[in-house]
DNA sequence: GACTCTATCTCGGTA
DNA sequence: TACCGAGGTAGAGTC
């Protein structure tokens, strides 16, 4: 990794194009071959970047960026500060949990958990446009479809009727129920869910991980 | 800003919970209040973070970044190889263009552009499940419901759908049309728009831009 | 390689 | 502040 600090002037021509003016920046030149311009704000996000695959070639006070789709990214360097290069190695790597997998596990432990009897029929039922992340049936033997999501959107209530609409073309399990899941639904989702007839429920993590009082609430 | 590359163990919890074994990385302190840990590959994107607000408290050899939400990032230094603290100043920030708000405002300039006698009503027509991008009406007094997209995909082809059952909900406009307009349309978008009847155009910056010779192409 | 979907998405705009 | 949509989304997994 090689981290350079310089007043510099920037710009990149590809998706779009930008410009940056003269300023001090850091830049970020990392073993993976990518390259960030960092100003003092921003988070983590760089100002400017060229992800791999790129070639970085670095002439006189110049560095350019330039990765197969044909875009580009001019660095020119009015002034080096710093010039530090330094050995990282190889990273362990992260480990992660609490993500949307995580939840469908403890939800496909617990689908009764789900507000009436369901038993769980499969966890990542097939259709022909991808998996369903829970098929059930309900007490009165009808399949119920069930989206997870962490937090719960207009696209993920979408996915859920395209799922029913294929599941549907199947005389063994029409006409479905869906059921839309997630620690939280926004408005807009539940207005789209209620009109295309899918019932919403939310839970929170730590309720299924302690696998007591589910405190559901329905829509 | 300061940069310190330190042999370190990070833990995260928030959102989600991560952990990160001993190895050596890259610290950037940004004057923001943001705190980023990068190895030496995953391009721009650090390992773990925690982006303002947030309150970063050093104590012997460990730092401590914690939000208001609760969310805590604990980085334990084993060995600091630098530590380095530099003087970026402002920077005077990122100029863009090509970008879809630009198509937007330059199609609701000319929206004659869309191929017949259209006339604007309004651009970010609200509904209840948000904005539709252009709201005109045709030469025969029918409304007109224009999705905008830089590179159009069945996504956005959905969003019309959604929009114009909204819309024909009120008699003052049904029945509408969908005009879906981008840089670019995705095949299966094209095909998906057709089987919802909706029209596509694809139109380019430049021509917007010059305001001559729109030479669109319509599907 | 193309498609799909997740994300501590981030970021900007707006009500 | 919360919500919503765009993004040079990036990245992972699957087909």
């Amino acid at each position: 990794m090689r981290l350079v600090v310089a007043r510099c002037t920037v710009e990149y021509e590809g998706r779009l194009g930008t410009r940056l003016g003269e300023a001090v920046r850091l830049l970020v030149v990392k073993n993976d071959g990518s390259l960030a311009i960092h100003a003092d704000s921003g988070a983590y996000k760089p100002l400017n970047w060229m992800n791999p695959p790129c070639v970085i070639k670095e002439s006189d006070g110049e560095l350019l960026a330039t990765n197969p789709k044909g875009e580009t990214l001019r660095v020119v360097l009015h002034e080096v500060r710093h010039d530090l290069t330094v050995d990282l190695g190889d990273d362990p790597g992260l480990e992660k949990d609490g993500v949307e997998s995580e939840l469908q596990v403890l939800l496909a432990r617990r689908v009764e958990a789900l507000g009436d009897d369901l038993v769980l029929v499969r966890r990542e039922y097939p259709t022909d446009i991808g998996p369903v992340d829970l098929l059930c049936r309900d007490g009165a033997g009808r399949a119920v479809a069930v989206e997870v999501k962490r937090v719960g959107e207009i696209a993920g209530v979408e996915q859920l009727v395209r799922y029913r609409e294929r599941l549907d073309l199947d005389p063994r399990l029409a006409p479905t129920r869906g059921v839309f899941v997630a620690t939280r639904v926004k408005p807009q989702a539940k207005v789209y869910a209620e009109s295309r007839g899918i019932e919403c429920v939310e839970i929170t993590l730590d309720e299924l991980r302690d696998g007591v009082e589910p405190e559901l609430r329905l829509f």
